[in-house]
DNA sequence: AGCCGGGATGACAACGTTGTCAAAGTAGCA
DNA sequence: TGCTACTTTGACAACGTTGTCATCCCGGCT
């Protein structure tokens, strides 16, 4: 900047006005101290810069996803990406795992870097530690999961209409044995989506039987099993509901392998790339993280646009799309 | 910090060697910092840490994506992700949607952010204006697809072999009149792919017939209303190799709708969630988007930590998955 | 006692930028 | 002409941190 100044003869502070597209400088100087940034390449030092500022901009936001890699999270974050382009806000990402440590491991880097804001999907299970945060002005939306032990802005999937639906759509097609694969009991998202499978089967005067109950599974491969085993049961359940993706993977693997991808219905709850074109399809509760995404952003940069409101807490619907399963 | 170094009755300079584990400090002082810092919950600005240090690293690097949420680029920023979490470095990442424009503003925001280094897969075909990143000292590595006019480290796909591996499959099962669906020529990997596929009829004594190429193809829904046309061709061709992820599903949808699946054999270049499942699965051409984050992950940080041998150029390999198509 | 060496500590400047305020210049008016 | 009001410009301090260097203190030596 030092150059920049020096080249087009005019002082430090006229090439930041120019920079910052200030009002009152002429014409003239303007012209010359960009063509002086033109011919110098010079680029704004953002660092020094929100250093120095009142408000301390950033102009980056911080996210933190269970995994980026996978197409849910993946998703979410372009679709946060998408709102902050349009405001000349970068986008840092970070992966948990389900590993609380790393949450507040992220948390901290990202406020080491004093980003302006945060979008969370948490992993753990006591946000107290973010009142510091909240102190210092971060504002934070919590999405896809809540906070615990703290108020704060969340964008959620409707998770037990969702499953409910689930259960509507099995019982409509006369299905009296429907069995549930669910992830974790301590990730919020599943608890809920449980009790949305157990409240339906309550409305419909269904037995819960406890056998066809499997919680607690983690990935493709422990679905696969335990469908099996479910499978063997008799009476055998005659549809599976799998409350999430990984879980639905598994159990459509199982189903083909014992040849009963026809007898056996199978719902799963947010959708997978292709199901479209396995016979049978596989109806699906969709989620809808694009959406999510795009609410989480337009939340945070209400809040720091200065929106002093009390706490948001938006519930973004499920879709069913019935493929014949 | 001030505040720290008041609460623990020592001097800024003294806060700041315990912060950064600086020795010479009596560990005395160092407990009472640290008890101060705690109290206060400080945290380093290492926003201002980084303008005055002499490296003014910011332990931040920039990725350039094709499309964060596309499966492809996802992985390929959470292997870079696991490089960078072990070296407590942070990533910032954007998608530029095959945007020139949105490349060299990307790169310009990142600069202005003073990240240590970037990981472009790049959409234009000139990065000649890269060459004052260059000398600002900044590494970067490409990914995917090679630059334009600027030699840099690259860590790209097999595409050529990955192409003729496909043909050879298909040759090897006796098919004669092999369609091919591709990308756009502009793109340098789409370019490769087609150039094997041709190279490889040529060795294999096999007639190019022009009608079975479609080139400059984008998304599933051009591709599946292409295939429609091919396989209306007389005489039809006997097998399709869809030299991209998408144009895969397009050339998927055609068949099943036509009722072809189990009469024209269809290969892939890159791997689908679930191919598997498909009756028939889906032979493909696998890419390695882990492999290749890692590779181009590790390139960087050994630049950043000093290696100024010559431009390395890594050439992940591809691996053939027969599926029975 | 006087001196030296080395470890601990702090005062101060500097990083690249912007906020504040004063100075200089210009125009308008009585 | 002399005054005010306003516009343009720049000098300087400050943001939160670290590099440099001086100071202080203590033990061991002559």
């Amino acid at each position: 900047m030092r150059e920049v100044a020096a080249l087009a003869g005019v002082s430090l502070k006229t090439v930041s006005r120019v920079i910052n597209a200030e009002p009152g400088v002429s014409a003239e100087l303007a012209t010359r101290v960009a063509v002086a940034i033109e011919r110098l390449d010079y680029r704004q030092n953002l660092q020094a810069s929100s250093l120095r500022r009142v408000d301390g901009k950033s102009a980056t936001i911080g996210v933190i996803l269970e995994d980026i890699a996978n197409p849910f999270s993946s998703t979410l974050h372009r679709a946060i990406e998408n709102v902050a382009v349009k405001r000349g806000v970068l986008v840092l990402a970070g992966s948990l795992e389900e590993d609380e440590a790393r949450e507040r491991a992220l948390v901290s880097a990202f406020a080491s870097r004093r980003v302006d804001g945060l979008v969370i999907m948490p992993a753990s299970h006591d946000h107290s530690y973010l009142l510091n945060e909240r102190k210092a002005g971060t504002p934070f939306v919590f999405v896809d999961r809540p906070p615990a032990f703290l108020d704060a802005d969340t964008v959620l999937t409707d998770n037990l209409g969702g499953a409910r639906r689930a259960i509507q759509h099995l019982a409509a097609h006369g299905h009296q044995r429907i069995a549930y694969l669910g992830d974790l009991q301590s990730i919020m998202t599943a608890a809920l989506r449980y009790q949305g499978y157990r409240e339906e089967l309550d409305v419909k005067h269904l037995p819960l039987d406890p056998e066809l109950v499997r919680l607690d599974l983690r990935g493709t491969e422990r679905a696969e099993a335990e469908t099996t085993k479910l499978l063997a049961l008799r009476p055998a359940p005659t549809a599976i509901f799998a409350a999430q993706n990984l879980l639905t993977i598994g159990a459509c693997r199982a189903l083909r392998r014992l040849g009963l991808h026809h007898k056996v219905a199978l719902v799963g709850f947010d959708d997978i790339l292709l199901a479209d074109m396995l016979d049978p399809g596989i109806t699906v509760i969709a989620q809808d993280p694009a959406a999510m995404g795009t609410a989480a952003a337009e939340l945070l940069f209400s809040r720091l646009d200065g929106d002093r409101s009390p706490t948001a807490h938006r519930i973004i619907p499920t879709r069913l799309i019935a493929r014949g399963s």
